[in-house]
RNA sequence: GUCUCAGUAGCUCAGCUGGAUAGAGCAACGCCCUUCUAAGGCGUGGGUCAGGGGUUCGAAUCCCUUCUGGGACACCA
């Protein structure tokens, strides 16, 4: 890493000085310099000199290394560091030689457990669970990446009210296990969710049959089977489409059978109670600035609620896996209930894992309101897959062409693409038209940079015989400089749980790239040593992009 | 009410935990294809970083406060 190699020379530089911690940076002025270093003005105060005497000092032992072209002090006490190409040319030399590009390899090797997705059976998959499988994905390929393990589970949500509601309407349409299809799910669900919140008795009936159902009724496990398996294969479709996919097929209810065990910890150490009828666990701390309600456990009707079940499958997880970090990409609204979870198994000492909740903002529509069609539903996923392929086969005559595996690709490029440059947390609008947009910071403005450098070392004879120590011109050290951040950025997006920080190092390769690509033009040199040179930044450029776009979930098209 | 997250260009957003002149995309207006894919490149205009205090050599970033908006707050998930 180039910051790391940096910062080891300037301790050195620094000598006499001592500062906690030396921090390179990128310079946030490309006019003048590569890299800063701007501790000269804490060195200042600790040692109560001008901050631009000890740039200048420092700047003076810095000069003396091969890493740099050019230091520079610059007022009131900037160090300014340009990097010599040999040495940036050796950084991309072990780039190209060793596996991942050089990255270093973390250590020791932990274990992770991500939970994403979470779709509940008893409807279909609708743009709500875009972003926690997207980003989910693009987290747990970014963990495996930089070198750990990671278990992927879908945890379906398939315990709760929402089963017993569709159970109930099943009996009261009199469908048959034998004969319920998806339709009838989809459409009974939201039915009876609506009854319930009008009518009290079916609203007990339908907590009842839940009940049931979790204390093991034979009967309702046929039901739940039965809608398991319908939904399952359908969101299985879905999730392929979007190369999704899990270590785990687990739901809810495979943590059914830890629950008592559980139940009996939190009551052996005294950490539940019964309040209002409830079994309640305390999760209050002294350092809390308000009130933090208790976990409820087990509800006045015996029945239990998914604070249950996800404290069941911690203590599953943690006897099967033994996880250093159990990550929940869950919406952020949901913030209370994981802090309460985790607080509470915490308690319990079911877990020595990390547990952390990856929030992320809400999908809205253009008006700031949670996203919905025009004739006011929640659009499903299959639905919107549909209308992006569309509005991207008829913005170019030849797209209609392209096979059904490359629009796929496409179309998942366009989806990943715009919801993973965004910061995570932040809620998002879905704009059909800026999802569908081919121009500008998107999928396929990504692709298409891809492709053209791809065609570039089709058509000439790349030796991959090394790279010399010369740089040619300022649009080829603006890309060799920018495949140098590589390590940073992926680095930074696992520490940060942040696929954005990938996302946006790749549409900033792109803007390199696609400068160079216009202003040299390779298959024209004569100049053998040049074009290798140039074949070989191109290469690995093109090789760092692959990778991190499979990092984002995003393929490669055969064409464009 | 309590807590919490936000407010950056006309629109949608970055800004990597305090650095120099706050950046992209879209939209608008120019220029560049006899040249490896023009789905591209280059340029122009566009900002009181919600307002006000404070800390600091230095603040969009940290602290306080006001305003505006989103969200969460006991048996749904």
């Amino acid at each position: 890493m180039v910051t790391e190699v940096l910062e080891k020379v300037l301790i050195e530089a620094l000598d006499a000085y001592i500062l906690e911690t030396v921090k390179v940076v990128k310079s946030n002025r490309p006019d003048l310099c590569d890299y800063q270093f701007d501790g000269a003005f804490q060195l200042a105060k600790l040692y109560k000199k001008s901050p631009m005497e000890i740039a200048e000092e420092i700047s003076c032992v810095l000069r003396e290394s091969s890493y740099f072209k050019k230091v520079e002090a610059v007022t009131p006490g900037f160090i300014n560091m340009t990097l010599s190409d040999s040495f940036m040319n050796q950084i991309l030399r072990d780039m190209k030689k060793f596996p991942k590009f050089n990255l270093p390899q973390v250590e020791p090797t932990l274990t992770y457990v991500i939970d994403y997705g979470g779709p509940n059976i008893a409807k279909p998959l609708h743009v709500g669970h875009l972003r926690p499988a997207i980003v989910g994905e693009s987290i747990k390929r970014i963990i495996a990446y930089v070198g750990h393990k990671v278990i992927g589970d879908v945890h379906f949500g398939d315990f709760g009210l929402q089963i017993g509601e569709v159970i109930y309407g099943m009996q009261k349409e009199h469908i048959s296990v034998e004969d319920v299809t998806l339709e009838d799910l989809n459409r009974l669900y939201p039915e009876i969710s609506a009854l319930c919140k009008e009518d009290e008795v079916v609203k007990e009936t339908c907590e009842n049959i839940t009940k049931e159902l979790q204390d093991g009724s034979l009967e309702y496990e046929r039901y739940y089977r039965k809608i398991f398996d319908l939904s399952k294969k359908d969101i299985v479709r879905i999730y392929k489409y979007l190369d999704v996919d899990f270590d785990l097929w687990y739901g809810e209810m495979d943590s059914r059978a830890f629950i008592p065990l559980v139940e009996k910890i939190l009551v052996e150490k005294s950490l539940a109670y019964i309040s209002e009828g409830a079994l309640v666990v305390d999760v209050t701390e002294e350092t809390d600035k308000k009130e933090i309600p208790p976990l409820i456990f087990k509800k006045r009707n015996n029945g239990y609620l998914y604070g249950s079940t996800d404290m069941a499958t911690i203590y599953q997880r943690e006897k099967d896996f033994h996880p250093d970090y159990i990550l929940y990409v869950a919406d952020l609204r949901q913030s209370l209930h994981f802090n309460q979870v985790f607080r509470a198994s915490l308690k319990a000492g079911i877990t020595d894992a990390q547990l952390e909740h990856i929030g992320f903002g809400t999908i809205n529509g253009n008006d700031g309101k949670p996203y919905k069609t025009r004739s006011g539903k929640t659009p499903k996923l299959d639905a919107l897959f549909k209308e992006v392929e569309e509005l991207f086969v008829e913005s170019k005559e030849t797209n209609k062409d392209m096979s059904e595996e490359d629009k796929k690709r496409i179309v998942n490029s366009i989806l990943k693409f715009a919801d993973l440059q965004n910061n995570r947390e932040k809620d998002y609008i879905f704009d059909g038209k800026k999802f569908s947009d081919v121009v500008g910071k998107t999928g396929p403005y990504v692709l298409y940079t891809y492709l053209r450098i791809k065609r570039i070392l089709e058509l000439e004879e790349y030796k991959e015989n090394g790279l010399s120590d010369t740089i040619y011109n300022e649009y080829d050290r603006n890309l060799r400089l920018q495949l140098l951040d590589f390590h940073k950025d992926v680095l930074g997006a696992f520490h940060l749980r942040l696929p954005s920080v990938i996302a946006s190092y790749i549409y900033d390769l792109c803007v390199c790239l696609n400068t160079f690509y216009q202003n040299n033009h390779v298959s024209k040199l004569e100049d053998e040593t040049k074009k290798q040179d140039w074949l070989f930044v191109l290469a690995l450029a093109k090789d760092v992009l692959k990778e991190l776009l499979n990092l984002l979930g995003i393929e490669i098209p055969s064409m464009m």
